[in-house]
DNA sequence: GTGAAAGCGCTAACAG
DNA sequence: CTGTTAGCGCTTTCAC
């Protein structure tokens, strides 16, 4: 069937070392820098290695010394910009640890996490890179048990189990940029956020929007808050809200997916941003910076989280046993999209 | 130094059949469904294995057999909205056929590239799923030689080759785009595009731009092209466009990633989309469906692309040894940012 | 400096 | 139906 004209064959350390007229070992050595053999059979092995266009076997390396140079990373929803963020700096600071990396998608779905996870440590991955979908923990404390390195990312998990964590200070953040509206003269802030995904985060950065308001002695106006369940029904959402005889002057999205929506539905009404609505955004997207008038976001250091994570994991992954909590700050971006009250009328 | 508390260990074969008081092969025939064990020992087994948590040492197994059903994909530019809903594809259909995917980004650089696909092959890829960064073919003869499976994706190669390619229809793609335009009374278009990436998609679709001048026998003016090396000079470019004493009315935009500044930039400076410039953007940012007026896109099947790359490599896996040419077609999706110039004065 | 031998975890070939 | 044996490609003793 296969092996068509089949050429070239891959070629092993066994052949090599017939070819050049010596041992396994001796090859084995010589390619993998260690002494034990002179200079000059290992310039001849080196050479005919080259020649032979040799390649190591990393399944046979790696099924020898029980330990592969992988580690797998799993991401919540591949179409995030947040996610690709991440997974460029993860895998830019892998290639620097001479590490490789696996991805999985969960899609948001518990059992395509798991099933990944499953996948990654039957490939003997040395470590994972987790963003956990879901609430459950019985299966982190099982890698635990099985003493599996682990850093979780974004979603921070129960301290007990002991992974390390690469956090963003969600509460705060939010709160920082819900105080932004706030100094700058707005009362009445509309909070769009999801509701289908109660993560961590998305909870803390609606801990924080309350925070804001309640350090401002304002009242919680429950008109102003939506949980949308589905990014369609955004626009309905953002309509009824500009329809209110006391509209907000502000909108705060919480959630990145949302923001294109939002901002669209006022464009669409011939409303102007900041004028008529201000907005800001927790995320980053792609058009914010160009898109008129600029949007005022919360900036994540996203791929910074994901070299730390890498960091974190190869020295655990190198013997160190201790977990830590890394939590960095994210950075308001101010752009032309929130309005100043205070100076007017 | 590793070895923290280290309760569970993974268990083995081995350790299965000591427990169960049988030998390995058997453990391994009633693990993997083959016959060859009565049914009781069968149950007993799987029971062991199950209350042990085994899980198969994949890199062992695929040593074995010599071949894997991992899968490795090199992309261009994870960055690109492209590459995702490739991916996505690509892994979708790949859980489908039960392989696994290795990721790797090349960031549009050869040498990135080749040390991917080295790694990929180390780690007993069944097979490749290739986005060509360069011209460069030698690689892939090479790769030929060696008789790794290989789909091509996105960039056509020297078809002597002889790799399976899933492609687009880059040229008459481009071409519905502008003859669109034209249908609408355009006669100046400006072509907005990447010096830098020069890559074969992207001198199709200038050849179907001037294809679509010629065949409405238009002349090309140069002043209207800009192939533009750096993404932050998109702005002056559009700039300077929409200072021409004979202006375009129409711009239309074959790379994708220059959509945004394009489009930013007619916005700042108060002009309005279509009513002052028509937009044609080749490629889906994820705001064109949304951002008033909606921009009308070349809408590219990528995420079947995806898909039909996989099936491909995984019936070259399985033996079939003749290569296809798969060419796909994109669609135009008209929204409103193209005027029609036809029905006026 | 060198090589032989053992073995990582698994499966396939063979014998009973 | 069952078990023994051998070996995938590599590294790591251990002996010389």
């Amino acid at each position: 069937m296969k092996q068509k004209a089949g050429k070239k064959k891959r070629v092993t350390l066994k052949e090599i070392a017939e070819i050049a007229n010596t041992s396994v070992t001796a090859v084995s050595r010589a390619l993998s820098g260690k002494d034990g053999v002179s200079e000059e059979t290992r310039q001849h092995i080196i050479r005919i290695a080259k020649d032979h266009n040799y390649r190591p076997n990393l399944l046979a390396k790696n099924m020898r010394s029980l330990r592969t140079n992988l580690i797998g990373i799993i991401v919540g929803d591949i179409t995030r910009t947040y996610f690709i963020e991440l997974l460029r700096g993860v895998e830019r600071e892998a290639r620097r640890q001479s590490m490789h990396v696996l991805v999985a998608n969960a899609d948001e779905d518990f059992d395509t996490e798991y099933e990944a996870i499953q996948t990654f440590l039957a490939y003997s991955c040395s470590g994972l890179i987790i963003c956990p979908v879901s609430h459950r923990e019985d299966y982190l404390y099982a890698l635990r048990e099985e003493d599996v390195n682990v850093v979780i990312v974004d979603r921070p998990v129960e301290e007990s189990i002991g992974f390390s964590e690469v956090l963003i200070e969600n509460r705060k953040d939010s709160r920082s940029a819900v105080d932004h509206l706030l100094q700058n003269g707005h009362r009445r802030i509309a909070y769009i956020s999801s509701a289908a995904l109660q993560t961590k985060p998305i909870q803390e950065r609606y801990a924080g929007y309350l925070e804001a308001l309640e350090a401002h002695s304002l009242r919680l106006d429950n008109n102003l808050v939506r949980h949308i369940v589905n990014v369609d029904e955004t626009a309905r959402h953002t309509v009824e809200l500009l329809s209110l005889t006391d509209r907000p002057t502000a909108f705060y999205i919480a959630d990145e997916p949302f923001a294109i929506h939002v901002v669209s539905t006022i464009m669409q009404r011939d409303l102007a941003i900041p004028r008529d609505a201000s907005v800001v955004i927790f995320g980053t997207p792609t058009w914010a910076a160009h898109l008129p008038p600029g949007f005022t976001c919360v900036d994540r250091p996203i791929q910074t989280m994901g070299e730390q994570a890498v960091k974190l994991l190869v020295s655990q992954i190198h013997g160190n046993s201790e977990h830590q909590r890394l939590t960095l700050r994210s950075q308001l971006r101010s752009r032309g999209s929130v309005r100043n009250l205070n100076d007017e009328g």
